[in-house]
DNA sequence: CCCGTGAGTTAGCGGCCGCTAACCTGCCGG
DNA sequence: CCGGCAGGTTAGCGGCCGCTAACTCACGGG
């Protein structure tokens, strides 16, 4: 069973993701949960709390996931492999906090933003370090746009529900390994 | 010399960008371009209507110049090289007006957005089409699939700016490439 | 049995927001 | 010279929004 409180993370990220933080007030999101604005504040100390919430853990579950990743490969380009698909399976999985992350990070309050973009960084920097291991010449700053452009074709995803989700998912993770430069195999 | 009507398209592009569409007030806005509040609709008949004007152009700039791409190539990977230098130095010159873009495109009133899905849509097509004479096994979605996913890899550009423009173009290009499978020269 | 607590309700406050109204001012053509 | 218009100003309206206050009610433990 889920609780009260991961109803309201799901059901804010569907609606973040549709109509952007501001585009939704706490009447919007109550109703939505099937209670009414006010009670939200027994499960949550304000609207921002609910976003803060939602982003950090799914910048810490990245970053946790993709420091597993790398521990159990054994060569950088079974790294890098095992990260995209790491990546893909989060996109597909969770679309609307993929949205919500790279378009509401803003309205974060000031500490709660801190501690994502510092997650994130770290996260940026695990593949960071793959890529200058399996492309030596590579400056660290290079490598970190390398990372951004990779997320970002990753997570083109909710932008087009065009395919299957199975199918979905080998093609990004292809088209990935192509942009990055990862051999197939 | 620039117009007030065109000062206040790239104001507001770029406060739309940074705090999204309703994350900005009119007040703001005007405040920004040294006038107050109000004096907006002089120029524009809402707020609504400034985010529209942008959104239209760009969509509009974006498809014209894809089409003068391809017309102008004399092959598919030809095309397709030049589709991705056309975007990449769109998004580098542009980068507010990505954001705004696949941002805030849901809060444009109804026939606004229409206009800007369908000249989304044609763009997307462009691409398709040059893919699937490249790829002749790929389907019209995963051919539309895969312009998706090179947008979100280009459009990456306003999240780092980490490197120099020079580098970056060169970097994104080569990695948009890459990823829809344009073998290099 | 009853009392405390957790989870909900409605009423309402203060504040911001989009937009309109009414007014002002400098410039330009006849 | 002067009338009109372009492009500003401030005041203020109506409405929504985040949040608090005050209350209700079901229910589980001593």
């Amino acid at each position: 069973m889920t609780t009260r409180r991961e109803q309201i993370l799901g059901t804010a990220a569907e609606l973040f993701a549709a109509r952007g933080f501001h585009g939704v007030s706490v009447a919007d999101l109550g109703a939505a949960c099937g209670i009414s604005g006010p009670a939200l504040y027994k499960h949550f100390a304000s609207k921002d709390a609910v976003l803060a919430e939602m982003l950090v853990s799914i910048s810490r579950w990245l970053l946790d996931g993709g420091r597993e990743c790398v521990g159990s490969a054994d060569s950088p380009s079974a790294a890098l492999s095992a990260l995209v698909d790491h990546h893909v399976g989060f996109a597909l999985e969770h679309r609307p906090l993929i949205v919500v992350q790279d378009r509401d990070w803003s309205s974060l309050p000031d500490q709660a933003r801190e501690e994502v973009r510092a997650t994130q960084r770290a996260y940026v920097d695990v593949w960071a370090d793959q890529l200058r291991v399996l492309h030596p010449d590579l400056s660290l700053d290079a490598a970190r746009a390398m990372a951004h452009a990779a997320f970002g074709l990753i997570n083109s995803t909710p932008h087009s529900g065009l395919l299957p989700d199975a199918e979905m998912r080998q093609l990004l993770a292809s088209m990935a390994l192509g942009a990055l430069g990862v051999r197939a195999g």
